[in-house]
DNA sequence: TTTAAGCGGTTAATCGGTTAAGTGGACTAT
DNA sequence: ATAGTCCACTTAACCGATTAACCGCTTAAA
C-alpha cells in the first residue's frame, strides 16, 4: 500500500505538501497540486485512516446496543440506524456498533470506546428514567446524544419523538369514535419515553372528562409476546376495555393476536392503536391504525446533532420530531356505541 | 487523557514494559507487573485505539449497506447484525457500518474502507449472481465473506442458509397437504439466493411428479408491497394457485394481505409459506408457516469466519446453515382436496 | 531604499502506541 | 576464574499521517 511518502517522492515534493493538497489546507501552486494529484492517482494512494485519526479525530460515531433480545434486533431500530448511517457517512463519519458482553456492561463499553478515541461521540439508545450514562459521559467530556424523552438530571441533548402529543392524539381519536374504556399498553416504566406517552394518554382522557382506570394501564415489555400477554390480562378484567393504545406497533401486533385468539374481531369488537408505523403495520389483519414516527429522520437528526457536539457547535437540548396518526382499520366505533 | 508515557513514568518503567504488561507479550516480573497495573488503575489509563491500530490492525469488521430502501432497514438484517456485533465484540472486534452515497458507490466504499485500514475485512450482504465485489476485493487481498449462496466466479467464502433444502421442504409440505398448483414468490433473480430457492422448489415439484408452471413463478421484489402486487398478479391467472411459497416472510405478509383483500381466507382458501421466521410471523393472522432461518447464528458465523480470514486461518468456502419448517396456520389442505 | 508582507514550499516535531535489538547483572557450566 | 545463558528491562526505530515553524524569494508599502 502506497503511503504519503511514496506520493511525495513521485511528485517531487515533501509529505507536507501532499497533505496540504489532499486536505485543502495550506497554499499550493496549481502546477504542484496537479503533480501531487497525478501521483495520487497513479499510485492509487489512500490515506491511512489510523495515522490520520491519531493526529486528528476518529470521525466515528458510536452505538452501543445489546444484540441479544435487545435493541439491535428491533425493526424500528434498524431504520433509525439506517438514517444515522446515511447522515453520518454523508458528513464524513462512520458508525461503529458494539455489543455489551458479560464482562463489559453497556456503560463501561461506552467509556472505553470514547476514551480510547475509537469514537468521537456516542448515541445512547433507550434513555432510561434515572440513566447514569449521560452524567458519566458528560463528566468525561464525551459528546453524546440520547434517544428518548427529557428525564430529570439528564445532562446531554435528547432527540426523540413527540410521544406526548402522539399519545394524546391517538387517545382522542379513540374517544371521538365513542370509546370510553381505553387501555394503555405501556413500555417499561424504566424508559424515559414511557412518561410522556402516559401523560398524553391521561391528558386526552381528562380533556374528555374521562377518568383514568388504573386496571386499564399495563406495563408490558416490548415483544409481541409481551403485548399478547398484556392483552390477555386486560381481557380478564371485569369490564374489559373497548380500545387499546399500545406504545409500540410490536406490542400492538401481540395484542391483536391475543384478541383474535379470544374470538374478538379487531376493529369491530376492540380497537387497537399502535405507535411506530413499521412497514408491516399497513399489512397486518386488520391494517393497524398507528402513530407514524419518522425513524430515518430521527437517525439523521441524531447524527447531525452529535456531529455538531463533536465539532463544538451547540445543539438544542431537546428535539422532538412530530408523529402523525395514520388511521387504518384496527380502530372503529365500539359495538355498543355503534 | 493519560498516555502510555504517563503510566510508564508513574510505574518507573519504560513504555515498552507497560506495553508488554498490557498485551501479555514479553517477560515481566510479578512486582513490576503489579506496579504497572497499579499505575494503569490509578490513572484510569485507556490505550489509544488509533495509535495501536497504526502499528497493528484496526480490529474492525466492515459492513457496507445502503440505508435507504435497503438492507439496513430490514428486520431480518437487524438480527444478522446483532449476531455479527456480538460475536465480533466477543472476539475483540467492532462493527463498522457505512452507507454508500451518490458520490461513492458500494464497491468504492468497500475499497476505501479496507485500503485506508479502517476495517480489516468486509461482510458483503446480498451477494448477487454476477457480483464483482468478491473479485475486486480478492485482487486487493482484502479479507471478505459474502452472505448468500454459491455463485459462479465468486472468489470469497460464503455463508448463508440452506435455502435449497428449505424451499424443497416447504414445497413438499404443501404437496403433502394436497396442493398441486403451488406458486413461487421469488426474490430478484439478481440475488444469489434466488437460485437455490428456486431449485429446491422445482426439485420438490418434480419429485412429486408435478410440472413447474411458469405462470406461477413470479419474481417479486422484497417489500410487503411487492409481495402484495405479486399475489394480485397470481390471483389474476386463469387457474390461480392454491398455495404460495414466498422467499421471505415480508413477501408472505404482503401476499396474505392481497389474499384477504380479494376475499380469500389464508390457510383455508390459499396456503402461504414464508421464509425467515421473523418474530412477527408467529403473530400475524393467521400465524405464518415459515422456514426458520437462524439469523443470529449466521451473524456469529460470519464474524468468526471473517476474523479467521483476517488472522490468516482458513475457512470453508461455503457454509450453509440449516433452516427448519415451522408449521403454523397459514397452510392447510386445499378446499377441493379437503 | 528599507521594511514588511506574501508566496510556495520544506523541515521536523508530534500523535501514542508496538516491537526488534541491545544491555547489565545474576547465575550456571566448564 | 571465565565464558555463556537467562532474565528483566530499556532504548530507539517505526507505523503514516498532520501541522507549527521556518526559509528564501518576490513584491508592495512607507
Amino acid at each position: 500500500m502506497a503511503t504519503i511518502k511514496d506520493v511525495a517522492r513521485r511528485a517531487q515534493v515533501s509529505t507536507a505538501t501532499v497533505s496540504y493538497v489532499l486536505n485543502g489546507t495550506g497554499v499550493v501552486s496549481d502546477t504542484t497540486r496537479e503533480r501531487v494529484l497525478a501521483a495520487v492517482a497513479e499510485l492509487g494512494y489512500q490515506p491511512n485512516y489510523s495515522a490520520r485519526a491519531l493526529r486528528t479525530r476518529s470521525h466515528t460515531l458510536g452505538v452501543v446496543a445489546p444484540g441479544i433480545a435487545g435493541r439491535l434486533a428491533d425493526p424500528a431500530t434498524a431504520e433509525i440506524l439506517a438514517g444515522l448511517s446515511e447522515a453520518a457517512t454523508a458528513a464524513g463519519y462512520c458508525l461503529l456498533i458494539a455489543a455489551p458482553t458479560d464482562s463489559e456492561a453497556e456503560g463501561e463499553l461506552d467509556l472505553r470506546l470514547a476514551r480510547s478515541g475509537r469514537v468521537d461521540g456516542l448515541v445512547l439508545f433507550d434513555l432510561r428514567v434515572a440513566d447514569e450514562r449521560p452524567a458519566v459521559l458528560a463528566e468525561a467530556r464525551i459528546p453524546a446524544i440520547a434517544i428518548g424523552a427529557p428525564a430529570t438530571g439528564v445532562t446531554c441533548p435528547i432527540a426523540g419523538f413527540d410521544l406526548r402529543a402522539g399519545a394524546e392524539q391517538a387517545t382522542q381519536h379513540l374517544i371521538r369514535l365513542g370509546h370510553r374504556r381505553i387501555a394503555l399498553l405501556a413500555t417499561s416504566s424504566d424508559l424515559s419515553i414511557s412518561e410522556p406517552f402516559y401523560a398524553g394518554y391521561v391528558a386526552a382522557l381528562h380533556a374528555a372528562g374521562l377518568r383514568r382506570d388504573a386496571t386499564l394501564v399495563i406495563e408490558a415489555g416490548s415483544s409481541e409476546d409481551d403485548g399478547m400477554a398484556a392483552m390477555q390480562e386486560l381481557l380478564a378484567v371485569r369490564t374489559p376495555p373497548t380500545a387499546v393504545l399500545a406504545a409500540t406497533d410490536t406490542l400492538a401486533f401481540g395484542a391483536m393476536h391475543a384478541l383474535r385468539d379470544s374470538g374478538k374481531v379487531v376493529g369491530q369488537d376492540v380497537s387497537v392503536v399502535g405507535c411506530d408505523d413499521l412497514p408491516l403495520a399497513a399489512h397486518t389483519y386488520p391494517p393497524l391504525t398507528t402513530l407514524r414516527a419518522p425513524r430515518r429522520e430521527l437517525g439523521a437528526t441524531l447524527a447531525r446533532h452529535l456531529i455538531s457536539l463533536i465539532e463544538r457547535r451547540t445543539v438544542p437540548p431537546v428535539t422532538l420530531l412530530p408523529v402523525r396518526l395514520i388511521v387504518r382499520h384496527s380502530t372503529a366505533a365500539p359495538r355498543a356505541a355503534g
